[in-house]
RNA sequence: GCGGAUAUGGUGGAAUUGGUAGACACGCUGGUUUUAGGUACCAGUGCCGAAAGGUGUGGGGGUUCGACUCCCUCUAUCCGCACCA
């Protein structure tokens, strides 16, 4: 074999992607004359090298860029980093290096393992979240919706590390202590920024509807998250004028109401505490660990008892009230304790013996009352004027007593973070009045810059918090397709690219990052920003990248690094393996010796084209028949442009290839073909070729060059001839009791009894009709028979 | 604890609408070629069985002529839980 005849990817990638930067063939503009594609993978935060999970989220993203590239769309896909964030803080305290310089220095680093994967990236986009021209924009996002109302100051929870005298997040709280220090973390109330994302809670909820590209299970999480939920509100009178609020759900079993339940930060609770020492001190105690909603669900209920008795609304009789760890700071912060009809209310009173009042009776639940609540509704007893109806009906009957209300679980996003390496929160707040604060639009330029200015006679302080990095993920995909604005957050060109027609990252986001992608989209389409009320028209989770059936960590010692596996086998194998081991929404197990399978796959495409390319073509019999590699060829191109399009099975798709690469007949790789053959073999290579391009460009670039007068590039998707789809002969399965016993070749224009005399005179399945009773032939059409004997 | 998902050979996975379970690969076994082989090619490969056949999709139950697929129930694993990104 001559030098050219191995197959080198190194080489070749090398050239490829230089041809691709020469030419550059992926540099976008708006174009009216074409179907415009936006796709987007999650950009990467920048922590040092490229990991699996990477390789796998961009190659996907790819390889539906090159495919709807292919089916002739004008496709942006661009690429930039979220640059904020703790572990350059941290990297920073350790090396002594600044956060700046360290992500700096991932950036480039990572930035060229991309580029070696030959990702086709409109690389004139890129930005770093980092950017003093992208966060300004945010800055000014931020005062914007300050004008509307959308911000506000409220009270929140935050871990605080007493030893080392900062605020924690929730990963930096270990066992309830703090990670460095060691020490016992505690729950600290501080006055932060808040986007009232609950203001959008019913339009975020009605709108998933309207999602149709994305997967149920995503929808499903974020519906179960905004949490809708139908109910009353309740007021329990308290002293002459003092009352506490409450919301519920189950309105129904107000009358077996026990107790009241309060939150540390609840008013009444703040005020007791005052002069209470022991209550003081147990609130100390019962305000250790992380504020995670995880770990306050695992901490037992504890409770303590007020001196003070609220009024029922309607017996007027003289409830208990107990301020409780289980009672979420969130909305009222205070709840009817139903220990009958409620299990959390129902463990509580069991522990502090508080009386268990029984309202509701189903008679066909199992449930001992004895044991445990009884959830489910039914006929109200032991409650005055509700005995004997139903929830339902006492529900309407009871809203002169409440008033009915919906409730979301959704809770505003708090935003401000106590660190440094963020984009600051451009706001001025009033030295000797927190209320009192100045959005950075607001203030006369010059005074931007200082850290207490007098304004009007007040002294301000500059806010020293930065903003969450979820912030700047929240809104990146719009500034990606309006990367020339430089006066404006937006220009003319962010109308034609969104919104985001596939948007390609990890499960673990489907409920966070998207939810406030979606937030910001409607909030700036209020502001007149977009024209859009959902960023992202279709969505793809990928799953995980494990090995040895585990996330990749350094601590499990079980991390492969693709720069090395490129440099072996080439990205083309890479790219090929990572869509070829799972569907992409399910975990993929890493396997080395499979990605030397695809680069023995590649290899052989390889010398295919080689051994092609030697062919001579002579006269020979041209009535041969070859039906079935016809129909091989058209069915495969039908199966996978599905694959491709609707179905999103990339694995099923390489499969499908491969079969077809396989069912080439030996007699096609001679030495010498006939014309006819020659020319179908150049059609099943090129069909292949252009098949594979989205998920392994290079190799297919070079390939193509060797045996065609065009580009691969300016080739499109290849279609399918209808009239090739099937073979003259149909295969029957036919089964005795629904198990299979053979099967017959039968021609497709064979009626339906003539078939079924053919399948009785097969010789197994006679066998096994002998001696026995016919009841019922099941005839599937195409596909199959069934003899029901007995 | 709550919400969401997943479970099929030795391994990754396929079966698209309830209709041949195990496509396509990896691995393994045997063989051929080669100076060597961690190359290439050929054959075999769910389990039990000599075969006929039986059996088999996490466990248990159900619907159906027919169930990986639908229903009930249990178990295990993974993701998220609002300050990791």
């Amino acid at each position: 074999m001559s030098k050219t005849q191995i197959y080198k990817p190194n080489e070749i990638e090398e050239k490829v992607q230089n041809y691709w930067e020469k030419n550059r063939c992926f540099e976008v503009a708006p174009d009216p004359k074409k179907e415009k594609f936006y796709c987007l993978s999650m950009f990467p935060y920048p922590s040092g090298e490229l990991h699996m999970g990477h390789v796998r989220n961009y190659t996907i993203g790819d390889v539906i860029s090159r495919f709807q590239r292919m089916k002739g769309k004008n496709v942006l896909q661009p690429m930039g980093w979220d640059a904020f964030g703790l572990p350059a803080e941290n990297a920073a305290i350790e090396n002594n290096v600044s956060p700046k310089d360290w992500t700096e220095k991932n950036i480039k680093r990572m930035k060229t393992q991309l580029k070696s994967l030959g990702f086709s990236y409109d690389w004139r986009r890129e930005f770093k979240t980092c950017d003093q021209d992208y966060y300004k924009w945010e800055q000014w996002l931020f005062c914007e919706l300050f004008k509307k109302g959308l911000v506000v100051r409220e009270e929140t929870e935050v871990n605080w590390d007493p030893v080392d005298q900062t605020v924690l997040a929730n990963e930096q709280v270990i066992d309830g202590k703090g990670w460095r220090s060691g020490a016992n973390v505690e729950r600290k109330v501080i006055s932060q920024w808040s986007f009232k994302i609950e203001d959008y809670a019913s339009e975020l909820l009605s709108d998933l509807d309207l999602l149709d590209g994305w997967p149920e299970q995503v929808k499903t999480m974020q519906k179960n998250w905004i949490g809708k939920s139908d109910g009353m509100e309740f007021t329990f009178g308290v002293g002459e004028s003092s009352f506490i609020e409450v919301f519920t759900t189950r309105p129904d079993t107000i009358m077996g109401v026990t107790f009241i339940a309060l939150s540390f930060n609840h008013p009444i609770t703040r005020e007791y505490a005052k002069n209470d020492n022991a209550l003081q001190t147990w609130l100390k105690n019962n305000s250790k660990g992380s504020t995670s909603e995880i770990s306050s669900n695992l901490t037992e209920k504890n409770g303590y008892k007020l001196k003070l008795k609220a009024i029922h609304p309607i017996s007027k009789e003289q409830i208990e009230v107990w301020v409780s760890n289980y009672v979420l700071s969130y909305g009222f912060g205070a709840l009817m304790g139903v220990p009958a009809h409620d299990q959390r209310d129902y463990d509580f009173a069991k522990k502090y013996k508080i009386k268990i009042k029984q309202v509701i009776e189903n008679k066909n639940s199992t449930v001992d009352i004895t044991k445990e609540a009884e959830v489910s509704k039914g006929t109200i007893i032991n409650s005055e004027f509700l005995n004997g109806l139903k929830s339902e009906e006492a529900t309407e009957k009871l809203s002169k007593f409440g008033k009915k209300k919906i409730n979301y679980r959704l809770r505003n996003w708090g935003v401000s973070r106590q660190r440094s390496w963020g984009a600051p929160i451009p706001m001025m707040i009033s030295k000797n009045d927190p209320q009192k604060v100045i959005p950075f639009s607001e203030l006369n330029e010059s005074l931007i810059g200082e850290e207490e200015p007098e304004i009007d006679g007040e002294i301000f302080i500059k806010d020293k918090d930065t903003f969450d990095t979820f912030v700047e993920s929240s809104w990146y995909f719009a500034r990606f397709a309006s990367y020339k604005s430089e006066d404006k957050i937006f220009d003319d060109e962010v109308d034609y690219w969104l919104p985001v027609d596939q948007y390609v990252g990890g499960i673990e986001h489907a409920i966070l990052h998207l939810l406030y992608s979606r937030f910001f989209c409607k909030a700036m389409s209020d502001l007149d920003l977009l024209k859009i009320r959902e960023p992202f028209k279709k969505l793809l989770c990928q799953g995980m990248v494990l090995k040895d059936g585990s996330k990749m960590s350094k601590s499990k010692g079980n991390v492969i690094n693709p720069k090395e596996l490129i440099e072996e086998f080439g990205s083309d194998s890479v790219r090929m393996f990572s869509m070829f081991a799972a569907p992409p929404n399910q975990s993929l197990e890493w396997s080395n010796e499979g990605l030397k399978g695809s680069y023995k796959f590649l290899n052989k495409i390889w010398s295919l084209v080689q051994l092609f390319k030697q062919q001579e073509i002579v006269e020979g019999d041209s009535k041969e028949s070859h039906e079935d590699l016809v129909v091989k060829l058209n069915q495969t191109i039908k199966k996978v442009s599905n694959d491709f399009e609707t179905r999103e099975s990339f694995n099923t798709a390489i499969s499908s290839i491969m079969e077809l690469i396989n069912f080439v007949p030996e007699d096609f790789l001679k030495n010498k073909i006939n014309n006819e053959k020659y020319c179908l073999l150049k059609q099943v290579i090129n069909s292949c070729l252009l098949m594979l391009n989205p998920i392994t460009p290079h190799i297919c670039h070079e390939l193509w060059d060797q045996i065609n007068e065009t580009k691969i590039e300016d080739n499109l998707w290849p279609s399918f001839d209808k009239s090739f789809l099937e073979t003259s002969e149909l295969e029957f399965v036919i089964q005795v009791n629904g198990k299979l016993r053979g099967s017959i070749l039968v021609d497709v224009k064979k009626e339906k009894d003539e078939i079924i005399s053919a399948a009785k005179k097969n010789e197994n399945v006679k066998k096994f009709l002998s001696n026995k009773k016919l009841i019922k032939v099941i005839f599937i059409e195409k596909k199959l028979i069934n003899f029901v004997v007995k």
